[in-house]
DNA sequence: TTGCTATATGATTATATAATCATATTTGAA
DNA sequence: TTCAAATATGATTATATAATCATATAGCAA
């Protein structure tokens, strides 16, 4: 049925998680591995691990594999498009919402 | 401590529900009552209140009481780009996946 | 007032998710 | 071969979430 609904909710869940967005984040400089993440982000390896698999599957993260180490990278700019828009909403929210305050302060 | 950066995973969250994907998709066209709201995208009265209390709450949707109607509306038109954005990423990785395939199948 | 319509909310349940610990697997190097 | 490093995964637990049903509240109209 709604696959391509169910599949838009899941790319964007895969944006909507603190973990993750500490990794995309990080990954804006490129391409790493996951030796280098876990430490960056300050989490366990296998909870990173486990993230890091679910936004490849979800189609968010590339992964090449070179040796032993597992290079992860954004896979598409629009993610950070995405994610720069959210920071948006969120400046824009906290304005209001101090202008509220100011506003009812005034009486 | 992290408040800005779980804001903006309440953010992306409260648009990565499909429930909530078509309660956005369908105040597209502009400001809806409840009453107009949960019939269209076919969900009950209770549930569709809850998921436009969320999205109110996290600054997503206007709220404005008319008589014994309160309309919503998508508050910032970023609402908007996120969602066709990540809808041009699942877009891409049907492409990229079918290509895949076909990748595959050709040996 | 009474009653009707619109909306919100409490209680409950089922399901999903994130994190953790322990362990398995893979690979390169000694 | 053996070992260590890098990564993934099974099992478990705690928490969050979505949906549902029943009911409460608010406001308008008769």
């Amino acid at each position: 049925m709604s696959s391509a609904a169910n599949y838009l909710a899941d790319v964007l869940k895969s944006l909507s998680q603190p973990t993750r967005l500490k990794i995309i984040d990080f990954l804006r400089a490129g391409e790493r591995c996951v030796c280098e993440i876990f430490p960056a982000i300050d989490e366990e390896q296998s909870n990173t691990s486990r993230h890091l698999t679910s936004m490849q599957t979800h189609g968010i993260l590339s992964r090449r594999k070179e040796g032993v180490k597992i290079y992860y990278a954004v896979k598409h700019p629009e993610v950070f498009e995405i994610i720069d828009r959210a920071e948006e909403i969120v400046k824009l929210e906290i304005d209001f919402r101090s202008g509220v305050i100011k506003e009812s302060e005034r009486g």
